[in-house]
RNA sequence: GGGGGCGUAGCUCAGUUGGAUAGAGCAUCAGCCUUCUAAGCUGAGGGUCACAGGUUCGAUCCCUGUCGCCCCUACCA
């Protein structure tokens, strides 16, 4: 049987396989180098190949088949390989013993405790709160939290953190909606806040794009916007009330929405305490003390506190140039305000530890499994005294296309001397959503004839063009809904609403999971509400029949056995000797292999692609192979053991896409 | 102009560190429900991996150039 350490088993047997090469390149050729494992294209040729002897061939001035031939001469048994053979030109051809391989998978070791490590803070979401979230929305959050729950997985410790900008420009606009289009007291908006027959944040959605069409017609109306703007900074009036009862409303409206897709928050920093609590202040001095930003005395940002551009251009190799100064970053606008940047580069600051300040928590609210959700106050008689922050890594997730900004607040971190911190600083980027010409069509969109003739347009929230979250969610459950309805007539119409949900989420957050994160993604509504083939129902489809092959054999009266005491390595290795059944099991004992890979490459979608590929090995078997009519009982066994396990490693990374598995389908 | 991303089947996309015959889904066509639920399975057709060089035993992948598309390049975020 093959040792290990609460490792994976297949990722021990790497190991132990790279080993025993580098021991043999050592002895025959003097050399010591690492040896690199890789998967074979087709099963036929095993389970793992070594190229290494191509790598030699030039180095060592010999036909590579010669080396290979060479290596495996002498090669020690390893534990738990069946075989080494020399294939091609000088492939090194691996098979694993199926028998003690299945077997350590059956029978699996108590894990070693797992070292959580340093904390690693994910912020994600980080809307504006001003209005209702869009479907771009929904790629950030599914995004984070998948991401959050890949880490998770593999043993990290883990914050999520949800930046609420509640003092910037686009809650402004709304307020200037309410306060000068709409003439509206703050006790008027409260009550709307507070009337349940009204969606506060569809309201501000048309309101937001309102205003905005109303500075195009009218340009001396953006001085309201400054004015409003000065008042929430300042705080105490009722313009800054009126902002805070929007912007809060507006964010209970965001968690609920990420909530119907089981995506969950630890605490949600608010830029009004960044302010109030003078953690911007404090990054102020220190940034002007380590000289990392000065005041420009000329050009067009003259009165402006700015960072010069040399500090997060790459090759500034004409920095020199006087023309450098344009391209710096304005951080204090001359009228003495803080830009967003300024902002961030304190919060980012918080989140390591580095600034020497620390905020008020209150709770906001707590999710029905117990799990609370906190937000930063200014009150200094909270009682929380709970830390966040003080993070060891930060991923923040955010658009590709704030990559210059979130460049300049990295190089802030650098400017002020944190480098280690810098490089812990990852911009955990993602291409926009946009819609498809057709899906704009479908939504009566007025499309230019430009427009048309593009792959994609771009959402915007100024022009109310979008498709909102909520919209979205409600749509794809009356679709999985009719759907069960027309599958399951007799069933309770509670469950069938709850599977229906389900189902909806999965699609969802498949959908957006799919595609790479440097993917634009072309929102079209017939893809998305797709539930047939690379989609989540697909996934979820295969785990519920698992499911049923179990509960079915148990209802007939089959009796489930004791796998562990009933499947020796005997009957192990006989049984997987079939290469259908080996590949289903190989594949289902790399759940965690194929996560851990997604957590190196940043790539959820990766996480997405092997639940896709392991629902499909199953459908494959489910379609060949019958479980509980099998005669042979040593097989059956096997059968009912095989497909417990595959069940258990696709529920396992559902959970880890935030996806769970229905009742029936 | 500068920075970044992209270009793979009719469409939407994967493609692990460069490696063996470039893969899925959708769409099209032909089959499979008296079976552990057909939201499924099997099969077929469909490719100059944008183009041209270079490095290499070997390039969809690395380098250079060209063409095309997108994003950023605000005292908005």
């Amino acid at each position: 049987m093959v040792r290990h350490t609460g490792k994976q088993v297949f990722q021990v047997i790497e190991e132990l396989i790279s080993a025993a090469i580098e021991q043999q390149l050592a002895a025959r050729f003097s050399l010591t180098m690492r040896v690199s494992l890789e998967q074979p294209k087709q099963s036929s040729f095993g389970e793992l190949a070594v190229p290494v002897a191509f790598q030699l061939a030039r180095q060592l001035k010999r036909p590579p088949r010669q080396i290979a031939e060479e290596l495996t001469a002498k090669l020690s048994a390893v534990p738990g390989v069946a075989s080494f053979e020399i294939a091609g030109n000088g492939y090194i051809n691996i098979r694993l013993d199926r028998g003690s391989y299945a077997e350590s998978l059956l029978r699996p070791p108590a894990s070693a405790a797992s070292e959580a490590g340093e904390k690693i803070v994910v912020e994600h979401t980080n809307i504006n709160p001003n209005k209702a979230a869009h479907i771009g929305h929904l790629r950030n959050a599914i995004l984070g939290d998948t991401f959050v729950q890949m880490l998770r997985k593999r043993g990290r410790n883990v914050e999520v953190q949800n930046y609420i900008d509640n003092t910037g420009v686009q809650v402004a606009d709304v307020v200037v909606g309410f306060h000068y289009l709409e003439k509206k007291t703050l006790l008027d908006v409260q009550a709307l806040i507070a009337d349940p027959s009204v969606r506060f944040d569809y309201l501000c959605w048309d309101l937001y794009a309102r205003i905005s069409a109303y500075y195009k017609e009218n340009a001396e109306a953006i001085r309201w916007r400054a004015d409003t703007l000065h008042a929430i900074e300042s705080g105490q009036s009722e313009i800054a009330e009126l902002a805070h009862a929007v912007s809060d409303a507006i964010v209970l409206a965001h968690v609920a929405t990420m909530y119907r897709l089981g995506i969950k928050y630890d605490v949600l920093p608010r830029e009004s305490e960044i302010l109030h609590l003078n953690f911007w202040a404090t990054a102020f001095e220190l940034l002007k003390e380590r000289g990392a930003i000065y005041f420009e005395e000329r050009g067009k940002n003259a009165g402006c506190w700015v960072m010069p551009s040399s500090a997060f251009r790459e090759s500034g190799g004409a920095a020199t140039e006087a023309d450098s100064e344009e391209d710096s970053k304005v951080i204090v606008r001359s009228n003495g305000t803080v830009t967003y940047v300024g902002k961030d580069i304190a919060y980012q600051l918080w989140k390591f530890g580095l600034l020497g300040r620390d905020f008020h928590y209150r709770p906001l609210l707590a999710y029905p499994d117990g799990h609370q959700v906190w937000v930063t106050t200014e009150d200094e008689s909270a009682p929380d005294t709970r830390r966040f922050g003080r993070a060891g890594k930060v991923f923040n997730v955010i658009d590709s296309r704030q990559s210059y900004l979130q460049d300049v607040v990295v190089a802030g971190l650098r400017a002020l001397g944190f480098e280690e911190q810098a490089q812990s600083s990852v911009h955990f980027s993602y291409e926009m959503v946009a819609l498809s010409p057709r899906t704009c069509i479908e939504m009566g969109i007025e499309l230019s004839k430009e427009d048309r003739r593009r792959p994609y347009v771009e959402v915007s929230g100024r022009k109310g063009l979008g498709v909102k979250a909520d919209d979205l969610i409600d749509k794809l459950i009356e679709t999985a809904l009719a759907e069960v309805e027309d599958r399951h007539p007799d069933d309770s119409p509670d469950v069938r609403r709850e599977v229906a949900g389900q189902i909806a989420v999965g699609a969802l957050r498949y959908f957006m999971l799919k595609f790479t994160r440097n993917s634009v993604i072309a929102f079209d509504f017939h893809e998305a509400l797709s539930f047939e083939g690379e989609t989540g129902p697909y996934v979820q489809y295969a785990t519920v029949r698992a499911g049923n092959i179990i509960r079915k054999f148990v209802d007939r009266g089959g009796h489930l056995p004791d796998f562990e005491a009933v499947l020796t390595a005997d009957v192990l290795a006989r049984c997987f000797g079939n290469d259908d059944l080996w590949q289903l099991l190989l594949l289902a004992s790399k759940a965690d292999s194929a996560i851990e890979r997604a957590v190196a490459s940043g790539e959820p979608a990766h996480v997405a692609k092997y639940a896709f590929q392991l629902a499909q090995a199953f459908n494959n078997f489910y379609h060949g192979t019958s479980v509980i009519t099998e005669d042979v009982e040593e097989r059956r066994n096997v059968l009912l053991w095989l497909t417990g396990y595959v069940r258990s490693q696709l529920l396992g990374t559902l959970k880890v896409l935030g996806i769970e598995q229905p009742l029936y389908m």
